[in-house]
RNA sequence: GGCCCGGUGGUCAAGCGGUUAAGACACCGCCCUUUCACGGCGGUAACACGGGUUCGAGUCCCGUCCGGGUCACCA
């Protein structure tokens, strides 16, 4: 038995697996070529973040424009951070969006045979890869204590020396079997470091599936493997991980890019075959004059229950984040309007180099065109859902009548250039007040043009006399039009606009006045359909109660 | 500070050595119009800077500046 050996046996007694045996019940995928093995790899610190669903939309469709599927490893190897119920939340909150995962947690449970898919249900696994790599003498144990290594720290930057646990200044890199023994048996804690290989001289190339080549140093740091408690840390993790699960496409934040050398390092030296990278650019915020990531902290948006409770479709949030995706994607919906975005045909080369800036006025604008092609069933009961997990007494409101409610909503829905109207849900509160009564807040001002009170009471006291509530859209204008030239105003818009000074008004005032009567605005979608709905009583108290008080 | 990655209108961006430097959002104007929207048409607005290479540079090279990331027993 080598030293190594026996420093293995020192250090994981218990481990008695050896890496084959796992390679065996892990074995290659059988998938067609070029379908995409993708995967997240979120840590359960709270609840869905902006960041994931978009690193979740962005490997759902390598994987699904490829022919290849995508899981979800949950990366608990850090128990400081992680929050009771925030896999479920994550796993929830992608499904609320449309986007499911095929293995690991998932909405229907956990499913997969290529788990367990929890970090902290792998110690063994990595354990059995971590001992092999002692056992060759490329692993070895490390009993720096923090302040040990904030010494070296201090002192690599004091000789303005490149700070890190490497070469020489990797303390126990060649420790002595017996000496660790004496440690251990002292009761002295200890990680596993890798006994890197690598070289600051040399350079590593790899090819990042979005930023195209790169080329940096290559690792020299013995970084930690395993912790003193005997979980790996990410490093560690990824590699055993996505070699075993198989993943063929790592697609993660860019903020790892300079750890890559690090990963490239343990799949050569574990013997894996490297997974192909592509390293995404985080969504910024604009912040005191300059960019920064989007954070969960600062940024209430950040927490994709945000958008949820704001009332955005989560659809259009989707669609927003595909925009940002990629730049061939606008322009492929101009020319596919309906089609679901999942036929898209997404390049991962066509992504942005550089952090986008999230655009809350685009995001609206998406939004609104998305709700402006539902139908009128759709968005009646697409709102009413809304309010009743936002907004209890909205939701009463739509629910005392939902056949009302079903007419309030379709008013200019359902024709071929439907209103925009609604960005999100939550504007339907107000878009909607004052069609009910307990909402409706009269208001008589300002009367358009030239038209004075009196004038005001007289139009509205004609309007009465010949209002029918039964009238389609073009009677209903005839008579706005026929009750004109009695008040001196121009019978049709031509008339006036060709002598404007020769009229008191035109019928776009006339409907204004009798619009603020019976809406108490001056913009409303088509004032006859909003009338129609709101039956006669309603319309007749509404305009008589304006005549009161334009004469008073 | 070292090492990486970026830098085209206010924002998202196309561009791949020769273009009047696309398009979308926002903004402005006009038209349409029962108001407001919608829609249509038009407009304002950009290659960070300095050197090269080249007949020719947003596109290639170098430098500067600016922004971002990373340098943990966090991911």
């Amino acid at each position: 038995m080598t030293d190594f050996e026996k420093m293995a046996e020192l250090l994981l007694p218990d481990i008695n697996k050896t890496p084959d045996y796992y390679e065996n019940i892990y074995p290659e995928r059988n998938l067609p070529e070029g379908a995409a093995v993708t995967r997240i790899a979120p840590s359960p610190t709270g609840y869905l973040h902006l960041g994931v669903l978009f690193m979740a939309l962005t490997n759902r469709i390598t994987a699904d424009s490829t022919g290849g599927l995508m899981f979800i490893r949950i990366e608990d190897t850090d128990k400081k951070r992680e929050v009771q119920g925030g896999t479920e939340d994550i796993v929830n909150g992608l499904h609320n969006f449309g986007i499911d995962l095929d293995e690991g947690f998932t909405f229907e449970g956990q499913k997969g045979s290529y788990g367990p898919y929890r970090q902290s249900d792998r110690a063994e696994i990595y354990q059995t890869y971590v001992k092999e790599l002692i056992k060759k003498g490329l692993a070895y144990p490390c009993f720096c204590t923090a302040e040990e290594l904030e010494a070296v720290r201090n002192e690599q930057e004091k000789n303005k020396i490149r700070t890190g646990y490497h070469g020489e200044w990797a303390k126990h890199r060649n420790i002595s079997y017996d000496e660790a023994k004496a440690l251990i048996d002292e009761g002295k804690p200890y990680v596993v470091r890798l006994k890197s290989g690598g070289s600051e001289e040399r350079r590593i190339v790899f090819t990042d599936g979005i930023k195209g080549k790169i080329e940096m140093p290559e690792n020299d740091e013995d970084f930690v493997l395993l912790k003193s408690d005997g979980i790996p840390t990410y490093h560690f993790a990824h590699a055993v991980d996505d070699h075993l699960m198989r993943t063929t496409h790592v697609i993660r934040g860019d903020e790892w890019i300079s750890s890559t050398p690090k990963h490239l390092e343990l799949f050569k030296i574990l013997g894996f075959k490297a997974p192909k990278y592509a390293h995404v650019a985080p969504i910024m915020k604009m912040d005191e004059g300059g960019k920064r990531k989007i954070s969960k902290r600062k940024d209430p948006e950040a927490a994709v229950r945000y958008f949820i409770e704001e009332g955005f479709p989560p659809e259009a949030v989707i669609e927003y984040l595909m925009t940002i995706a990629s730049s061939e994607f606008e322009q492929w919906r101009r020319a596919n309007k309906l089609e679901d975005y999942k036929k898209f045909p997404f390049k991962l080369k066509k992504m942005s180099l550089s952090g986008a800036l999230f655009d809350g006025q685009k995001l609206l604008d998406v939004s609104r065109n998305i709700i402006s092609v539902k139908s009128a069933a759709e968005v009646s009961e697409k709102i009413t859902a809304w309010a009743e997990q936002f907004d209890g007494e909205f939701a009463a409101r739509l629910n005392k009548d939902k056949e009302f409610t079903g007419k309030v909503f379709a008013i200019d829905r359902d024709v071929p250039k439907p209103r925009k109207d609604l960005a999100k849900w939550s504007d339907a509160k107000e878009y909607s007040a004052y069609f009910f009564s307990e909402s409706f807040v009269p208001c008589y001002e300002p009367l358009p043009g030239k038209i004075d009170n009196k004038t005001a009471a007289e139009l509205l006291e004609a309007y009465l006399s010949v209002y029918d509530p039964a009238d389609e859209q073009s009677e209903w204008f005839e008579k706005i039009k026929g009750i004109c030239p009695q008040f001196g105003f121009a019978p049709d818009m031509k008339a006036y606009k060709a002598n404007p000074d020769e009229f008191k008004g035109n019928p776009g005032e006339v409907s204004t006045v009798i619009r603020l009567a019976v809406t108490g605005r001056v913009n409303t979608p088509d004032l006859c359909g909003i009338m129609r709905t709101l039956g006669k009583e309603e319309v007749s108290n509404r305009i008589l109660k304006a005549i009161d008080y334009y004469k008073n």
